[in-house]
DNA sequence: GGCGGAGTATGGTCTGACCATACAATGGTC
DNA sequence: GACCATTGTATGGTCAGACCATACTCCGCC
């Protein structure tokens, strides 16, 4: 018998099996966000298992983003399916994070991917502006550091949206969320916003002029200015 | 009072408390991948609640790949730290492209975005190419389209990490994962892979050269051949 | 018709028990 | 002393049953 033939059992727990039938009878029903699920009393009893097990497994979903749990009685209670990658992704983000697992740096190189691509995206569909101008103006009136990367935030998930891409968007979100503290110390390193502003505009303005090329490098340089590669 | 003044109070579950007050661990304590967490009987005591509360913490935080939790005795038994993203995010992309709340072509736009840049990326770097030219022999003796996609995964995923970007790399990982049944579905629809193969051998061929720009190149003409627009 | 209290279904939590697992400790055997 | 089988024990996994808070439903009173 050759060595190494053998893999380790997974043993699986009840809380898995479960998952997986939930998951099944999405794919198989065509289950879609806004269907219910039964009541935790009730798919144990269906399942042959305790509520203990059929909870682990709804905490996991809902963890992932793909329920949502309501107590009380009535059309809105119970287990909802619902699609909210944001928080899940933003949570794991935060954690890895923490974990010293990801360096800061890996971070802003990933978000500038994202916002480079958003950009030339954008640019190439001439979308809806009116939310970029909303965040510029919201940035103009901010009274501090914290106000100002509010909307700061604001303007960058706009640019990730008005990409058409609902992943890409969900992704730039999450990671927007677990930087804030980083965006914060940036703008006080900065000091002066200005040209921060004078950036966005230029980004603005290549995106409403449908100019890839133009809107990613003044992403590339806006970013730069922001994130100094020296200053991580 | 102004409307919308109020805002809903987030009533705070037992085992959310739990979770902020591992994470605050963490933080302060500096944990990192391979610390060990109390048991849970332990840890329920300590704070004060019950081990179920404690256990469906535990749940969310081995479903975000942040603990990995070992039955037994012994140095590798009880709750470990670790960090392992990319079962996470398969779940993740798994589970919402199963909702029908991704499409398909916003996954493959995302694998576009994630390869361009990593191409450019390890252009730019001169990295190890040993993981690359290993996936493409693998590829030239494959016999069945599962096994070619196989190997065109490792190639893929070998490409993201040598980017260096842990984060990136992951997200590809997990991308290649939740789509392994289109991407099967491509070559089988494609029939011949030798297109494929030579689009492979540009690829390296402009890594092992530094040309950024070809890279990215190749890049977008191999999945344009692999995913063509109108097939989605 | 409207309003208020009782009823009830739901998720959230707790307790206590038992099981399976895998190491630790012990003691016997060679 | 080295080795091995037995027993003990700490750990996660599961279950059953209870109780609570919540929020809707229903019914009866006014």
């Amino acid at each position: 018998m050759s060595e190494s033939a053998w893999r380790p059992v997974r043993r699986t727990r009840t809380f898995e099996d479960v998952l997986a039938q939930i998951e099944r009878r999405i794919a198989e029903d065509g289950l879609t966000a806004g269907d219910r699920l039964p009541p935790e009393r009730t798919l144990a009893e269906q399942l042959g298992v305790s509520r203990s097990s059929v909870r682990e497994a709804m905490r996991v979903l809902e963890t992932l983003g793909v329920v949502s749990s309501q107590v009380g009685r009535g059309p809105d209670a119970g287990a909802v399916l619902v699609s909210k990658p944001d928080s899940a992704l933003t949570d794991l983000l935060r954690l890895h994070l923490g974990l010293a697992a990801l360096e800061p740096g890996e971070v802003i190189d990933t978000r500038l991917m994202i916002e480079c691509w958003s950009a030339a995206r954008a640019a190439a569909g001439r979308p809806d502006t009116s939310a970029l101008e909303r965040a510029l103006r919201g940035m103009d009136g901010a009274r501090t550091p914290e106000e100002f990367v509010e909307h700061d935030t604001a303007f960058h998930c706009a640019l990730a949206e008005a990409s058409g891409n609902r992943l890409i968007a969900a992704f730039m979100r999450s990671l927007r969320d677990s930087m804030r503290r980083y965006a914060v110390e940036a703008v006080i390193r900065l000091g002066d916003t200005s040209g921060l502003q004078a950036d966005h505009r230029r980004i603005l303005a290549a995106v409403r002029g449908g100019d890839q090329e133009e809107a990613r490098r003044a992403v590339t340089d806006h970013l730069a200015r922001a994130y100094p590669p020296d200053a991580h």
